[in-house]
Formats: structure tokens, C-alpha cells, sequence
DNA sequence: AGTATCTTGCGACTGAGTCGCAGTAACAAC
DNA sequence: GTTGTTACTGCGACTCAGTCGCAAGATACT
């Protein structure tokens, strides 16, 4: 079992958008698409944190930057990213989408801290490979899944 | 791995209304709310069927019979039956909650085709024994937890 | 029966997300 | 670099699930 922390990455934040604008670049090509300024600076933006974080929120940091930016654009830069494979969209409660970015890290779970909110990640081999498993007993092709474990954390009990 | 189809009952319809129609009492009482002819209307529409089902569509399903029912009573019902443990809701997919009741039936976790939207459920001991290990290991309490998994079901392959 | 308390229905509201449109920017071809 | 095509942006209006406040009505306790 493994437990990665947040923050920890494998190289820098400037050396991960780098190579993740070419990943997107790639990826708006094959669909014709465009690479715009809007879409760099969003790109940039979400591979500057490593937390999850909502549409709005991040429409928010441009307006506190007073970088002009519209919500319907973030959104649809958000579903651009998400096709991609850089960004997975992730249900953290029922009220609204989160998002992380994905690239470079490995696929994980998350555990929900009922009482403080707090978000831990984890992956499990063993775990991904009893469901693969199951699936294959019920001859279904699995194409991504996500598992949500809410609860209270160590601290919270 | 067990894979249970939806409509096996261990009882029938009438006899699980009943029996959740007490639980839902006792559950009312403990809370000094009050159970009401819509309450009970609602408990029997829910019991009277095995499948998932959205709050609005369950609304419909009063309409179409003519029997006066309001929006705002059916989500304030449901999020009773919810905390009484009868019904569980289920994110099927991101746009709105989904209802299947619970009382009576095993624990388990859901398929969903891409392509035809066929919901297949399962349950497996070794998944759920798995995750309560990671759970210890991580010290979270888990108090519930919900695995989706998103693929192509045998037909749609 | 009387009364305190809860429930209902209504309609207005919220908030995330979407959409159509008119003007603007990217990009490929010359 | 100019041009032409196509995609993009911002705006504001819209949608849709879900929530809320309130006045009138139902429940349950004594």
C-alpha cells in the first residue's frame, strides 16, 4: 500500500507545465483545435498547485490577478483538459466537479474526512487488481472507476 | 464474487413496505418528526421497485397516478429515508442523485456502460476487505464508501 | 378537544454548468 | 505579411437540480 502526499512531485512546477502544454498542444491538434493564450494561462494555472480544486475557484484566481478570463471559457478549458488525459475530474461531494491534474502522477483514491473535509489519496495495487478481477468475471471492460471512501481521518476519530 | 440481478427479492413488495414502514417509524419517532400520508405514500413508491431512480422521476411517478405530491416534499422525504438508512443515494452519473433502496440487500457497487447505460451491481469480500485494510493502515475510519466503475458492459464491447 | 409542533405546497431562489451569438484571434496558404 | 477560414472568447441569458421561507393544514400528545 502506498501513500503519496500532495505536494511531492517528481519535478518542478515550470518543468511540468512545460511538458504538459506539449501534451495539450498534441492533443488540441488532433481535434483542430486551437492553442490560445486563455488556454496556456489556464494550463499553467492548474499544474501551478497540486490541490483539488473547483471551476469557479480557479475563474477566481485569475479575477484576483485581474487577469481577464470568463467563466464559460474556463469551463470549456476544463473539458479540454480533461479529454486530454492531463486532468481527471473528480466527485469529492455532490454539490460541484473538482479537478486535478493527473499528469506524471500515479492513479489514486481518495478518503474524505467527514469532519474536517480534509482529502487523503492513496493507491493500492492489490485493490486495482481485485476489481480488474471482478470485472473480468463479469465481462466488463473497465475504462476508468473511481472509488470514494468517506469517513474520519486519524485525527477527527 | 457475487453478482446478484436487480428484482430477486427476498420478499415480496407489500411484505418489505411493511417492514421498512416500521423501520422508517421508529427512525421518525427517534427524531420527533411525524409520519405522514405522504411519507407513507412516498416509503411505498420507493419499496415498489428495485431500480434506481432520480427525485424528479419519482415525482412523475405521483403525478402520472394523480395523486397530489410536491417537489419539495419528495426531496425532503428522501433526504429522511436516506438518514434512516432505508434508501442510499448513488452519483450514477455527475448531473443529479439517484435513489435505490437498501433495506434488505446486500452492500454493493456499480458498473455503468458508456454505451447503453446499463447499470450492473456487484459486490466482492475481498474488494471490501482490501479497502478496509488500506483504511487501517491509513488510520481513516471509513463509515461508507462507494466504488464506480465505467466501462463497456458484455453486449456493448 | 386543545395545543404545540411539525409538515405541506407554493413559488421564488440558488448555484453550477451550458449555450447562442457577435466580435476577435489563431493559423495555414499564398 | 495579407488573406481567408475556422475556432475562440465574453457576454448574458438560460437550464436544471435542489433548497428555502412562509402561511395554511396535519399530527400527535395530554
Amino acid at each position: 500500500m502506498r501513500h503519496r502526499a500532495r505536494g511531492t512531485p517528481g519535478q518542478g512546477a515550470a518543468g511540468r507545465v512545460a511538458a504538459g502544454e506539449e501534451v495539450f498542444r498534441r492533443y488540441l491538434a488532433s481535434q483542430k483545435l486551437k492553442m490560445t493564450g486563455e488556454r496556456r494561462r489556464i494550463l499553467a494555472e492548474v499544474f501551478s498547485t497540486t490541490e483539488h480544486f473547483g471551476a469557479d475557484e480557479l475563474h477566481l484566481r485569475f479575477v484576483d490577478k485581474r487577469i481577464p478570463m470568463s467563466r464559460a471559457t474556463i469551463y470549456r478549458a476544463l473539458d479540454h483538459l480533461v479529454k486530454s488525459g492531463l486532468v481527471r475530474r473528480v466527485y469529492l461531494d455532490q454539490k460541484r466537479a473538482f479537478f486535478e491534474h493527473v499528469y506524471g502522477r500515479k492513479h489514486h483514491e481518495h478518503m474524505i474526512c467527514l469532519s474536517c473535509g480534509k482529502v487523503i489519496e492513496f493507491s493500492d495495487d492489490p485493490l486495482e487488481q481485485r476489481q480488474d478481477k471482478v470485472c473480468r468475471d463479469l465481462k466488463f471492460r473497465p475504462l476508468r472507476h473511481s472509488l470514494r471512501i468517506v469517513g474520519l481521518c486519524q485525527k477527527c476519530q
